[in-house]
DNA sequence: ATAATAGTGTCTGTAAGACAGTATATC
DNA sequence: GATATACTGTCTTACAGACACTATTAT
């Protein structure tokens, strides 16, 4: 007797409130995480993206992910998944973003897929040392053309942190361990898409409290056009920006879902 | 051949960077939906529990779910649950949550639970003419001990009304199709479980574009304890409030999941 | 020297909150 | 009349954004 069998004639006196029918008369639904996994490089924010090498939408890219595994909780999943195509420390800040599970999905089968939003610093290219047939990082403003309904998880994924940037310190899981306000204030302009004065935001960020502290070192040299040398930061221990950097002047008529 | 098999026999030609196993190793997944119905009722915030009849979790409340059904998208599902408990019109205010999957969380099998937030105007109690077996409201903030991982749904979910209200008008949901400026800074005070400023209330939601619009009467009669007519508004078409209402001085360690 | 950048000072407009005050209703 | 409520006026404080300015570095 398998595994699912059994459990299914336990479940046979289920009453009509909690289940109101028998598993077992349906086909089963796969359940996958997919990972919108963003860096920012070159100044140009990016998303890792897999190549599928079979049909259906052979040969599109499409988000990394698989199926979860038994025993395996979600956000584990989702880490195995990305540390599998990028090598990158399963310690990276992730957070749930959403679940699709409409039925028309994927034509192949009922497919419930959790999406997860991931921040990295500046990664090296996915190929190497991974076990990825195909990995890339791609702009995420202007991906290719991707697999079932992986445009929408990667719209609302830019758009959830878009948000979260304004009242959370994750800007700083995109830089290294120390940043100076400029590369700070180059990551917001960079998700968000919009220019931000450098002197209000520098006033801005320090005013806020637990969102960086000194470090007492400046870089070694100036900008590379000139400049004096920066203090570097690193991460406060706040969790929520009080105030929030709030995006100029948004027109919004976004995220209110 | 069943449907299952069919498609499996599709998958064993998936490579590696797809799924790296078979799903047919494995036991099957079950996914539900979990509903978190949030209401007034006198001042209160209410949340719709059913209560379960069989184990585990005998006499345990649980918030409403079940399963999802061949060809059925998620968020009809949720509403059709809910429809289920309550009679109520499958056409109220409903928004995903999230999804909970750890392996634990349910000693029957592998279940993975997406969970939707639902807002309903003052609604009659559900038992009657509902196929629900126990159904009722419960104070939201105190809930009798609920089953499985549902005490953390049901926290998930205040704290994302909480937020919500800051920057939707979802509070109009709440009320009436037409309501005062008074009952509207009940549903803030309920639902936030602070007392607001009236006159600043006031002032503020009439100054924020879209949120009310003013139908030209008032009330029949003043309040219950003296006090002049209230003019009546209806909800504006705003979907997102600008500037927000920004709950007061919060301490903050929350939301930044 | 020129140009670019880091960081600070200051002003203005907007908005939140505190508080007061008036009009209108119930008891 | 007493009291509660609806709604408005005004003041203070906080903050975002614009602008100006100095200091420091690369070219």
């Amino acid at each position: 007797m398998s595994w699912f069998e059994k459990d299914v004639v336990v479940d046979e006196k289920e009453s009509a409130f909690l289940a109101e029918y028998d598993p077992r008369d349906y086909p089963p639904v796969a359940v996958t995480v997919d990972v919108v996994a963003l860096t920012i490089r070159a100044g140009v924010l990016h998303v890792l993206l897999v190549e599928r090498g079979r049909p259906p939408q052979q040969g599109r890219w499409a988000l990394p992910g698989g199926f979860i595994r038994p025993g395996e909780d979600l956000p584990e999943a989702a880490r195995r998944e990305l540390a599998e195509e990028t090598g990158l420390s399963p310690r990276a800040h992730i957070e749930q973003l959403a679940t699709y599970g409409s039925p028309e999905r994927d034509p192949r089968m009922r497919v419930v897929s959790i999406s997860y939003l991931a921040f990295a610093p500046d990664l090296p290219d996915p190929e190497a040392g991974s076990d990825a047939a195909a990995a890339a990082w791609h702009p995420a403003l202007r991906p290719p053309e991707l697999a079932f309904d992986h445009a929408r998880i990667l719209a609302d994924g830019l758009e959830r942190a878009r948000a979260k940037l304004e009242y959370t310190p994750l800007a700083t899981t995109f830089t290294g361990e120390t940043f100076t306000i400029s590369e700070l204030r180059g990551v917001y302009e960079t998700v968000w898409g919009v220019p931000l004065h450098a002197g209000n935001f520098h006033r801005k960020v320090l005013s806020v409290p637990g969102f960086v502290e000194a470090t007492g070192h400046s870089t070694i040299s100036g900008g590379s056009r000139g400049g004096p040398r920066a203090k570097l930061y690193r991460a406060g221990d706040a969790r929520l920006l009080h105030p929030a950097l709030l995006r100029p002047t948004e027109t919004e008529q976004e995220e209110a879902r």
